[in-house]
DNA sequence: GACAAAATAGGACAATTGACCTATTTCTTG
DNA sequence: CAAGAAATAGGTCAATTGTCCTATTTTGTC
């Protein structure tokens, strides 16, 4: 089937990308990867950029897919915010050796330059609308954007230094500190 | 003189791999922009890792050099940190542009699998040495160094978001919050 | 079962890369 | 000033990369 064969394609290339970089992983990695030919990978993507954006698509897909598995699962909205805190933890092994898939995707974008990379800060986009409307039912009405990126600022720093120092502890307590965070806003908010 | 030539390689490296990533940066790339020949470039770099263990290096020295300068500037251990917290503004135009050159070369390097990245980890080690010993000046004893890692944290996350979002408010308005943050563990200290 | 379309394989290409080499030229030093 | 060392230039090389092309096989449809 044609399908099956491209999202097997997607699915390692979104892998190696996460695990090697955009650039470093090429075609031949790829296909070796999925155990086609380059001729049968360039019949199904063009360029690499058109791999780039099967990827950043399929992940925004799958973004979407967790956050709406995380409305559903819990009604509470600051458990909601938590869901998000605790994918650090969740993901930890994968962060400490790779970063963040969507941070570091973002910067390598930026410095190459890439025409990409508002595509890619789109997966941002979907964190932060979606961390806003939970702060919004929260009663934080205007700040919540702000509050949104802060968070989400907060776990990008988390998962850099957590990767560069290959630092469970560190990542563990900083989500504690995010988590006490959020209860303080709230508390905040009822005066 | 053969230090000139050496050091101008040296600082065109550091800029190019700052605003382009270390694996885009090309051996051609750093000798057109330095102006002298692949050849000449060879004579002073075996190979691509011993320039970027030179950039590496200069970065180091260059770091030293700032943290010394903000020692002597500042008395007060506070306005040290404050000074730390205020290159995010300081920069704010070339972070927006290509993020921060510690974190985006380490994740580089991390993703690379390169032998030099705890090399590339230990100008933030510096970072860190140096906002420990402020916060231990300040009286925090063994909570300085989680204080550091978490002010690191906080300004690499600014750093990620401003430079995905190209988003100089959020910006300026984290670079508030990480000072009232500091303000309040002070107060928080002395009860 | 015939036949067009899709899928797959594998070769070929120019361009780029890191690395290496050999000549010159420049500089230093005795 | 002579001689050796350092610096510079520029060519070469194998390997890799993204791209493209043409065959062959498989699939789906009438």
């Amino acid at each position: 089937m044609a399908t099956a064969t491209r999202d097997r394609i997607l699915e390692t290339a979104d892998l190696l990308f996460y695990q090697q970089g955009f650039e470093a992983t090429s075609f031949a990695d790829i296909a070796s990867a999925v155990g086609i030919s380059r001729g049968n990978f360039y019949h199904h993507f063009k360029t690499k950029d058109d791999i780039l954006d099967g990827v950043i698509n399929r992940r925004l897909a799958n973004t979407e897919q967790m956050l709406d598995r995380w409305e559903i699962e819990g009604d509470d909205p600051a458990d909601r915010i938590r869901s998000f805190i605790h994918i650090l933890i969740f993901n930890g092994e994968k962060i400490r050796k790779f970063g963040c898939p969507v941070g570091t995707l973002s910067s390598e974008l930026a410095k190459l330059n890439h025409a990409a990379q508002p595509n890619a800060a789109s997966l941002f986009t979907l964190f932060r609308n979606w961390l806003r409307r939970q702060f919004e039912r929260l009663g934080f009405a205007d700040k919540s954007d702000e509050l949104a990126m802060h968070i989400l600022g907060r776990s990008q720093g988390v998962a850099t230094l957590a990767n560069a120092f290959n630092d469970d502890a560190f990542l563990r307590r900083e989500v504690d500190l995010m988590c006490a965070w959020l209860d303080d806003q709230i508390r905040l908010l009822r005066h």
